[in-house]
DNA sequence: ACTTTATTTAAACACTTGTTTAAAACATGC
DNA sequence: GCATGTTTTAAACAAGTGTTTAAATAAAGT
């Protein structure tokens, strides 16, 4: 496997690798560099530290973050297949990027950092029309009284904490890799069933 | 307030306090012992490392942590009450301390580390007699057919991750840390209707 | 060809890291 | 008093940190 991308490129590709799985003060320019297989000079001459290095990952991976959950918001679904394919869309981004969405939180909460990423996403999400669609469902009695922040924390809680809490439950209950991952399609079908009906009760309970 | 512990303690309880915070590599000797009042020799002449030192805070905070949830499974409470304690439980103790899932999940996964506490955490738990008594409820169809693992997974998920993804969650919705807070409250509540109308519907489902 | 610019390298820089040393201060028992 | 063992300190150590330098190489422009 010939890899023919620019010094830049594979530098940046590292430290995502690397930033991801170990975090920011969990690595070093030359691990980077290493495993790059470059030079610690050519990270900063492109980079110019390992702080700007790592602002440009982060803001990159949070937008990818960001957008894969919340971009189903801007369809023309129903709110009930919103959410469920909000779930969906959660577990499969998740599963190809398990140590995500720990990765944003603990640098998010590292230091106090500003990101302009954070922020914009909620007007995207105002935007769409997702909340006037929720107030519309909740007034016609088809879904409980509950605000999109409401809803976004319980399918985030569900289909992320799962693959963050991996190392522990594994250890706890002594799961492979494979049987624990196998584990987790099946809690996908619990979440997705209980979230739905607990958000679309039939007889509607408010 | 003056602090008339020995030193050995002043050193444990700041290294507690920073290694929550900030991690095992994201923090210094230094730091630590500054945190204490007192100096690096004074941390290593107790200790012996860094690496000691945090050994024998992490498996403390980690015996605390898993006390503090799983100790209501040995009571003589019905299987309902017992999840709607354990929900109660948990919000409890991660509402006095926020940082605790997410260091030890960290931590946890920074290194396949071997831990004996956790191993040791099942053992109690079916030595508890819950399994059977979830076992029991399922064939007289009280509760929906889900194990004990899925049971537990779906509490810390609702309970800890909105707590763990505070930093983000706060940023995309411009929450202060008190209304954020008060927000959760309510999210109890509806966390525990949800999980509880989903493992014990009326009428069963299965 | 030559000049200029961009890229890459090895080496060094100043500083921080975990850890150790050796001496000082303190306590306790006689 | 002195001797003994414990606790505390400042200073040092080697290794690792992020970053810079200055020279070497490659690329592009004329």
């Amino acid at each position: 496997m010939i890899n023919c991308s620019s010094s830049e490129d594979k530098i940046k590709d590292a430290a995502k690798r690397v930033f991801i799985l170990k975090g920011f003060s969990g690595c070093t320019s030359r691990e980077i560099a290493r495993e790059s297989g470059m030079n610690v000079a050519l990270v900063n001459y492109y980079f110019r530290s390992k702080d700007k290095l790592f602002q440009i990952i982060f803001q990159a991976v949070l937008e990818e973050f960001m957008l894969s959950m919340f971009s189903v918001f801007s369809s023309d679904a129903s709110l009930k297949d919103k959410i469920k394919i909000l779930i969906e869309r959660e577990y499969e981004f998740i599963s190809k990027n398990p140590e995500i969405p720990g990765f944003i939180i603990n640098e998010l909460s590292r230091e106090n950092k500003e990101s302009s990423e954070v922020v914009e996403m909620l007007n995207k999400i105002s935007a769409s029309g997702v909340m006037k669609q929720a107030e519309e469902a909740q007034k016609k009695g088809e879904m409980r009284k509950i605000d999109i922040i409401g809803i976004s924390l319980l399918v985030t809680s569900n289909c992320q904490y799962p693959f963050m809490a991996k190392s522990l439950l594994q250890k706890m209950n002594g799961l492979s890799d494979k049987v624990y991952l196998e584990y987790l399609e099946t809690h996908k079908k619990n979440v997705t069933e209980m979230i739905l009906t607990y958000l679309f009760p039939n007889p509607i309970i408010n």
